[in-house]
DNA sequence: GAATAAGGCAAACAAATGTTCGCTTTATTC
DNA sequence: GAATAAAGCGAACATTTGTTTGCCTTATTC
């Protein structure tokens, strides 16, 4: 996929604000009044090389059917070689799309404490969980243990099942016969922010 | 904003799903054929009921212009109160959307190896980075030094310009007049999956 | 400077999509 | 069981939107 012209761009980048804004993708005509154009054709025509060039894909035909390539998704810099700049192609490891990080159930629990700290989880994190009764051997997961939530390793043995932190300083869990236990989620991914610009939404 | 009925929710349901699939909002024929419905007129009349209840918006008589008004957003629980159950409202921390992840000119950088690790930044990490010429002291960032790409902590004073590791194992760097340098992006995130199921899409 | 490609215009047309009207069916409520 | 609301049907209609055709202007390439 070649890179578009700098006119091409503004329409991509049209199509992707108008979209953003609105919740749908622009008409034609949207489109024509937006980059101050008065014809229809001159629009379509755009649209048809934007096809070609597999920037965009459209449903022939249907109304606002405007889908773009270059998805929400964050482009994945894997090892920069030398020399490169470092968006080249070359240097391109993959993207993660918007869609990966969202699933309908999932939430997220704000981490306490360092007792993963080994697996690069701190204090602050948060920690992406899919809701499960059941989790596998050595996975990372949630679990409400006599009224405590915790985030610990999950293992179990002829000896029974344990909650193991991954920090030395913190002992391993041992869960009973008898104690309330729940396994709230498993553990899919870790995020943390670096800055204020990703305040957290109320609403 | 009061519940919808059961069946207004698969109507809902519908119109995210195509959306999600699509790239833009089902015409009202093509929720009539997804949810097997013969008349444009029960469509219609659905949709209307959706508005009235805030749950969606339309660009009046436009083509395909349903706007979800419930968005794709991850709730984020806080701490766990005891007793409760762990997704109600009680809990509820805050959400963040979707949107707050992606700026459409950041990145990922792969992290290679621990030389981070004392801030939670481990080998196979993603690290989100925002494209910028400067940095401000004390923060984070991936620098190009002679040809080299590194994620460090930036570091000014009268001495000059380092970039500090943030593992005591590894030596500070400092960046010497004449050395080729240059800011690539400011760390704005740090990403990690801990399943198989959330593989990098490649395209 | 001719040739070519990108970008643009206007107008007529075709197809997709939303709207309206009156009538039926199926719960749900009192 | 009557009354009411929710959900649905079909058909005609109005509007929005996409398509096509022919021609023009302006860079860019050779």
């Amino acid at each position: 996929m070649s890179e578009p012209t700098k006119r091409q761009k503004q329409f991509l980048d049209f199509i992707e604000e108008f979209t953003e804004a609105n919740g749908y993708s622009p008409s034609i005509r949207d489109i024509g009044e937006g980059l101050k154009l008065s014809s229809t054709a001159s629009v379509k025509k755009m649209l048809d090389r934007l096809s070609e060039g597999g920037f965009i894909r459209r449903a022939s035909s249907s109304a606002r059917g405007i889908e773009l390539t270059r998805k929400r998704s964050i482009p994945v810099i894997g090892r920069i070689k030398a020399g490169m700049p470092v968006m080249s192609e070359e240097n391109l490891e993959g993207y993660i799309s918007v869609k990966d990080l969202v699933r309908s159930d999932s939430f997220f629990l704000r981490v306490e404490g360092d007792s993963m700290k080994n697996k690069g989880i701190m204090d602050g994190d948060f920690a992406l969980l899919r809701p499960s009764p059941v989790i596998d051997n050595g996975k990372i997961g949630a679990f409400r243990l006599n009224g405590e939530v915790t985030l610990k390793t999950f293992r179990r043995n002829r000896e029974g099942m344990f909650l193991v932190p991954e920090n030395e300083d913190y002992p391993v869990i041992p869960v009973h016969e008898g104690d309330e236990f729940e396994v709230i989620g498993i553990l899919d991914m870790v995020l943390r922010f670096f800055k204020g610009q990703y305040d957290i939404k109320y609403s």
